[in-house]
RNA sequence: GGGCCCGUGGGUUAGUUUGGUCUAUACUUGUGGCUUUGGGAGCCAUAGACUCCGGUUCAAAUCCGGGCGGGCCCA
């Protein structure tokens, strides 16, 4: 493909990348079923592994639940039918038979897990039940798909939990919001936190959360969200426990998830028009080995190459060396295509001054890095690249929020702060008149100062509310 | 839900308006070889396609109908 301007095409540039880096195939001819690549499945599996990570250390436990559903469990909770009916994919034949009960491919997994969670909660020393999963998940989504972002079958992380009341439910969602804070650093995307108003909460959920960055075209992505489910879920599917007192009570729940939509935006945020840039903390190559080989010292520089290959790994840095036989120019390309932070080359000259040439992706500059040692630098230069990515991410999110008093001075490509009487109808009247989104009120809830007015009717605002375009 | 458009080797594409000269164009990619290697090398050889079914016709990549697949716009 030629160079593409990643600002002013990004829809090309994006569809382009995510085919040409080896991320994924989109030739599978179900809309909406990409097939992951080696390069894309390791990139969301290092992703995975970071989810793991948070999960483990705040004590989920990690479950996998069937892909089938019953109707009869999924009809149980009635604004979850309302808000997912239109977009299950059923199972209602097998073989030769037509089904009884009809069967669904889980587009989220509350009506497979609680029914199950009825029977694991018994008694208040049960609680809390913390549990998450990573699966895939199925949505018969009927506008344009696009690779991770928008898909039918939809590689998912949910976490679900059960406590004994709200409070401790409360308590939950706080440590959710300081795990997102962890990972999102690692993966260097900001995010805005907000409630959702409650037109738009999660279809069962007593309220949600939404965690939403920028892309590059100036819409928000969701990147995934937390609910609050009080015991919406706990009534209809009769999850209860036995308290202290003996008596049979009704579990709070929560839930928190996101998806494959994170890679998805990291190949977004971070790439240029040479590729992918990928954060060493999920690049499935961290550091590529090209050796520049040339007449009569090619076996020397080989293994010397192999060498570096074994000490840099040795230290726990994902390395490749890289002994296609290319031309050194074309690896160079090749690899900055696909992202990895740090291009290593390795001839004669380095070899006698006893030193590789760094070439650094994030930094876009070449550094000479001393043998001894190399892997210490090297992990310094992933530290400095996480930095950079973060920094750089987030000042283009803060700065494109702007606070506005009248909601028709929003402008496109902007998130705008804006005051909020708080009623359902003004904030119809925003989303119809700009066709952008109110993605919700602060978290944590924020003041507004005396005398802000509602962008709308100009009554008092007691909140803020987000607008922005989303994708 | 409504409307529109498209389907040619692995990818991008010419050809379709006006059926025949298509034994289908070009670039790229793949494969084998020679040569080369500090920023996408070159040469030689070679492989590879008209989405499917039906119709019209002496003749269909081209026209018509349907299926499947893909894309766009509006609500």
């Amino acid at each position: 493909m030629n160079r593409m301007r990643k600002e002013e095409e990004f829809n090309d540039w994006y569809n382009n990348i995510v085919e040409e880096a080896g991320l994924v195939d989109k030739r599978y001819p179900v809309k909406g079923m990409n097939v992951w690549l080696p390069y894309g499945w390791k990139a969301m599996r290092l992703i995975d592994a970071l989810i793991r990570r948070e999960m483990e250390r705040t004590e989920h436990d990690e479950v996998c639940f069937p892909l089938l559903i019953p109707k009869t469990e999924f009809d149980k909770e009635a604004e979850h039918i309302a808000g997912f009916g239109a977009e299950v994919y059923w199972v209602t034949h097998a073989g030769n038979n037509e089904l009884d009960v009809p069967l669904l491919l889980r587009p989220t997994s509350e009506t497979a897990m609680y029914p199950m969670f009825s029977l694991w909660v018994r008694s208040h020393t049960d609680l809390p039940l913390k549990t998450f999963q990573l699966v895939n998940t199925f949505r018969y989504e009927t506008k344009q798909t696009k690779a991770f972002i928008r898909m039918r079958e939809i590689h998912f992380f949910e976490a679900h939990t059960c406590h004994v009341d709200f409070e401790d439910a409360e308590r939950q969602i706080a440590e959710d919001l300081e795990i997102m804070k962890h990972f999102a650093k690692d993966l260097c995307i900001p995010y805005l936190l907000t409630k959702r108003p409650d037109w738009d909460k999660f279809a069962g959920a007593y309220y949600t959360v939404g965690l939403d960055t920028i892309m590059p075209t100036g819409r928000t992505l969701q990147l995934g969200s937390i609910h609050q489910y009080k015991t919406n879920f706990a009534v209809p599917y009769n999850i209860t426990y036995e308290n202290e007192g003996g008596e049979q009570v009704h579990a709070h729940q929560t839930t928190y998830g996101m998806s494959e939509r994170l890679l998805g935006t990291v190949v977004g945020i971070h790439g240029d028009e040479k590729g992918i840039i990928f954060p060493p903390s999920i690049a499935p190559i961290q550091a590529v080995i090209v050796p520049i080989l040339s007449k009569g010292n090619q076996e020397h520089v080989m293994e010397e190459a192999r060498k570096l290959e074994e000490e840099l790994k040795a230290e726990g840095i994902r390395v490749h060396l890289d002994d296609r036989d290319f031309r050194p120019g074309y690896k160079y390309n090749d690899w900055e295509l696909r992202g990895v932070p740090l291009r290593l080359e390795i001839g004669m000259r380095d070899i006698e001054g006893g030193h590789v040439m760094a070439a650094c992706r994030v930094q876009g500059k070449k550094i000479l890095v001393k043998r001894e040692g190399a892997g210490e630098q090297i992990k310094l230069i992933f530290q400095e690249q996480q930095e950079i990515l973060w920094q750089k991410a987030r000042s283009i999110l803060e700065e494109s929020i702007r606070t506005i008093e009248d909601y028709n001075q929003y402008e496109e490509g902007t998130i705008a702060k804006a005051g909020w009487c708080g009623e359902e109808e003004c904030g119809h009247t925003i989303e119809d008149f700009t066709g952008a989104a109110i993605l919700g009120t602060p978290v944590p809830e924020e003041e507004t100062p005396e005398g802000t007015r509602c962008c709308v009717c100009g009554a008092h605002a007691p909140s803020w509310i987000y607008i922005a375009k989303t994708h």
